[in-house]
Order: structure tokens, then sequence, then C-alpha cells
DNA sequence: TTGTAGGCGTTATCAC
DNA sequence: GTGATAACGCCTACAA
């Protein structure tokens, strides 16, 4: 960069080095880009230019003309969650591998804040969006011809989702429950009217309890949820929470109501976050891959970005049951 | 959007706007951007064809010719920690709110991704970078031209640094042991090598310490760091932990090692995020003000934005002690 | 009040 | 091998 006066920068450009160098900015670039026949002599001229000023291609131009940004928008709640944050770590450095640039977007939870970034990324060009936040069903992502991936959540009927395997993850967690004896099970979850892939969660819980002449119980997460399910329920003694935050503030109120877990109650999260090992190493739990979760998806939308076709809509990555001291 | 052959997409522009109300792609520019004179008919029949063809400017076209992209970088270790999470989940929120967007970057404390990741920010004009990744100095950040801001971190002589006031947490979590009759108080920091305001809470331990005729005693992060801390020191009854996953770590060691909390042994850690206190909300912690920091590094970024000068380097924000079951 | 023309920094096509 | 030249989609003088 040189001073073009006290406050004004100007940035190093294509033109600049040409005129370095002694060439045309056709040379340049054909240098920059390998492309071409050039002869070793001006290669090397071009290069010692580029260094001396210390050029940085304008990616804003490039894009412009190719038509192609590398930049994919990540939709998603929040960062600040284990879950997401662990998610979106990946994702970002798959990205970086490969080439692209990630455009970070919290919607958290909000429908308006999630059509306003839709708007916002394509307006931006990007090349791709990846879209994991917990609302309905947008009606903007139908005629989107832009590549997109859900992950943990149905974006629209032709855009693949990839999740973990909630039907399993429910299915092992309540079964963990039950054969460790417990006889009044309830489950909490977010609005079944988000239409996510979690709800196979619960759909796998009420299976597995009526399969065991259980009565199931499925509270929604709310204004003082577990207080009022402890309330309701004086003898449950068992609950299988949908991620492990949840799991964990109803063990800071089995405490509060001094509950002995495991002995009287026995508690099991979803998740399985490297931060939730840390953190709450005791707690049960079913893992989601939140790594292969991060390929795949990334995988599926390069495959659309390359215009190669997948017919495949759901992937269903495998769970581990985490046995730990509060079951 | 409007196909021209099966596989190619094309989007609608300025141009078709234009052609669609029957006006010149100026006065659709004109319109859509508020400038000049308008008669309220051409401005109504923009609006129409703007509706009719869903048209989305081409920000990337804009950002070529106004020479600016409203993206701001952020570069921090991962979002995969409680309290990079937070921080980023605030910096991208308040970002969202003044019209900005969010290129994110997670170096993992790596040196030489950082300096790729700086050089590509410039490279796609990022209007500002906010940085807080945990490495040495690098030289790349002294020599740009370009909005920066550090958080805990100092990047270059005259680049502002926002960070909690880690001096006052380290000198009250020090004194919380002392208070609560600890003899054998030990901290547990990263590399004092890394040039990071954090290492002011292992001066003030140093110094609490001293005054109180203690001899301290720190242990850098390393591998099995917190068991040879055991090992080498097996009175130790007080530990002063420089973020709250090492207080975890802490705390499972000492379960596995059969000593009681805080009987036996009083543990305190460093940040205070959300997710701590949901996790394991029973930690004592120094709360860092993570949406006070976010907001001044903003407004600091911003300023440097506009144009408008700062003198002031270094910002501390007051911390929180939070007194739990651990102390 | 509206349109024409030129340029933002890069790349690709076509000459030479 | 290399260099003019015309795009990419938008915005702003300057004209009319």
């Amino acid at each position: 960069m040189r001073k073009i006066n006290e406050n004004e920068i100007q940035k190093v450009k294509l033109g600049d080095v040409a005129d370095k160098a002694g060439v045309s900015r056709t040379t340049v670039s054909r240098v920059l880009n390998n492309r071409g026949y050039i002869s070793d002599k001006t290669r090397q001229k071009v290069h010692e230019a580029v260094e001396l000023l210390n050029y940085q291609p304008n990616e804003i131009a490039r894009s412009l003309f190719i038509k192609k940004t590398y930049i994919i928008g990540l939709i998603f709640p929040t960062t600040n969650n284990p879950f997401y944050g662990q998610l979106i770590f990946h994702l970002e450095n798959i990205c970086e591998s490969l080439g692209y640039r990630v455009l970070l977007c919290n919607s958290q939870g909000r429908e308006d804040k999630e059509k306003d970034y839709l708007k916002m990324l394509q307006r931006h060009q990007v090349d791709g969006i990846i879209a994991g936040a917990h609302n309905r069903g947008i009606e903007e992502y139908n005629n989107q011809h832009l590549p997109l991936v859900g992950i943990d959540r149905y974006l629209s009927k032709n855009i693949p989702v990839v999740s973990s395997d909630n039907y399993d993850g429910g299915k092992k967690a309540t079964r963990l429950l039950i054969d460790k004896g417990c006889k009044q099970i309830i489950h909490i979850n977010g609005s079944p009217s988000l239409e996510t892939p979690a709800n196979l969660r619960r759909e796998a819980y009420e299976d597995v309890m009526k399969e065991n002449q259980f009565h199931p119980r499925t509270y929604i997460i709310g204004d003082n949820i577990i207080e009022r399910l402890f309330d309701e329920n004086p003898n449950v003694d068992g609950i299988f929470a949908s991620d492990d935050l949840i799991a964990a503030n109803v063990i800071r109120e089995a405490k509060r109501r001094n509950i002995n877990i495991p002995g009287d109650l026995k508690v099991i999260g979803y998740d399985g976050t490297e931060t939730t090992r840390i953190l709450l190493p005791e707690l049960s739990t079913i893992q989601q891959p939140v790594k292969e979760i991060a390929d795949l998806a990334i995988k599926l939308l390069m495959k659309q970005i390359n215009g190669e076709s997948e017919s495949q809509i759901e992937w269903k990555l495998p769970i581990k049951l985490i046995k730990g001291e509060t079951t």
C-alpha cells in the first residue's frame, strides 16, 4: 500500500505490478493464475514486482468477473451453544481446507432474522448455504437456485438434510433408563412444530415407552418447565432431556430438591459435545458425530456447487451412547 | 432469477429491472439508493419491477465500486469454546445491527493459519478485523493500514486492546482462596510467552501471594499438567485456574483422587460464560463482561472505520467474582 | 427529473 | 509469448 495523502490509502493493484514489472496487466494476471505460456524471465519479473509491492489481489473484483466468491453462508441459532459452536468450528475448518471462507449468521431462532440473512447472503453472492436454525419451514428456501444443505433441519422438499440418527438416539436413551429400572420416565423436548429431525428423539422415546407398557410423557421446553415437571411428577425417576444443557438444568433442580442422582433419579442428555464432556463429564448422554455431520454437509454442498447430482435427501449418522454416572 | 437453459441460472440484474420499468439503470440505482430527485411515478414503477423480478442487488459489484464491503473479519482460536463462542455470538450480533457481516476464521492458535487468514481477509477487502487468537505477536499486524482491534491480545503497538480487568480478576480470585483459609495455592495458566493480557492474571496471583507471605507457584498448561500438579503437590488446598475448562478438569482429577471439594481443596476458574454457568453452576469463577467487551471492541473498530481518532489503546472492563460451591 | 458514459480491479478473448 | 480490449454489475459525474 502507498499513501496518496495523509488520509487516503491506495491499495496496490494489478496495474501497479504491471507497471513495476514493465509488462501488461494481462501478463501479470496470467502469471498469478498460471494460465497460458509465459517466459521464465517475465514470470520472475512479475513475481519480483509482486513481492516488492506486497500485492494482494482484490477478490471482490475477481469474484465479480468469475461469478464465484468462494464464500459459504452459515445460518445457525448461535455460536454460544456447545453443539453449534463445535459444529461451526468443524464447518469453518473444512471450508478453509477447500479454499472457501465462511460468512457467519446467528439467527437466534428468529424467523425474521433468518429470512433477512438469507437475502443478505444472496446479495453477497455466496456459493452456498448451510443452515441449521431451529425455525419453522421458511418458504424462501423453496425457490432458491442456490446450493443448500440443512443440518438437523428440513429446509425444503429437495434440500438434503444431515443429522445424527435421532431415532436411534432416542431409543438408546430411553432403553437405558428402562434397563436401569426407571418406572416413571419423562422426556423434555423442543416444540414439535419446529420441523426438525430432533422430533424423532421424541418419537423413539414414545415408541420404546409403549413397547414396554409405560406411559410416555413429554414436556415442551418453556418457562419454569423443569420446576413444573418436578412439581407435577413427584415420583419421576428417569428424565431424558433432548440436549445436555437441559439435562444440566434438570440436575441442578434435582440437587436443589435433594433428589439423589442416580439413586432416586436418572438423567440422560443429548449431544455429548466436547465442552459438555469437560464441564459435566459425569452426564450420561447420546453423543452426536459432530465432525462427521460437518464433513458430510460440506461434501453434499460441494456436490451441488460443482453441479454433480445426488438423489439421496436424508442422511443419518450413527450416534454413540455414553453411559455416565447420572444413570 | 430466470433460466437461460436447463443448467444455467441467470441472476436478475439492475438492467433487467430498468427494462421492466421502462427507465434507465441510473434511475433504478437512484431509486434503490434514495439518491437525487425521482418522480413518485417512476419510483413506483421501479419498485414494482423490483418486486416482480425479485431483484437482489449484487453486493460484490456494489462493493467494487464503493470500495467498501461491510464485512468484518473475526480471527479467534475456535468457536468450540464457551468463551469465544459467546464472544463471537455478541460480535456477530452487534455487527449485524450495524449493517455489517462477519467472516469467521478459526485460527486454532496456529500462527501460520492466522497469517494466512489475515492475508485472505485483506484480499477480500474486509472493512476491519477483530482478532483474539492466542498467538505470539505477528508482525504482519504492524504494517496494516486496516482498522484493527484486539481482544485480550496485544496485536501491535498502536492497535487497541480490549480485555476484562485481568489483574483485578486474578487478585480477587487469589484473595478469595486466601480468605477461605487456603495455605498452598497453585495457579494454572497458559504460556507467558503468548503476549496476552491474561498474563496479568498470573501477575496478580503472584503479587497477592507475596503480599500474604505465600510462595506463588504457577503451572503452565501442557500434557498431564493436572496430574503432575497433584502428584508434585499432595498438600495443595487451593487452585486458581486461568479458565473454567481447566478448573473443570481439576475438579474431575480431584474427584478421581477422592479429594473433597471444597473441604480439602478449593477451586476457582475464570470466564464465567453462560455455558459454564449452566453445565457447572457450582464453580466459583471470575466472570468476564463478554457482551461489554464485544460492544467496546466494535465501537473502537467503527471509530477507525469512520476515520475518527482515539488515543486510548488499552481498555479494561470490570470483572465479577462469582462465589460458588467450589471455594 | 432522467439518461449517457465511464470506471471500480480483475480476467478472458482475440489479435499480433 | 505478450498485449489491447471488452466484459463482470453497479454507481456517480455530467449532460440534457
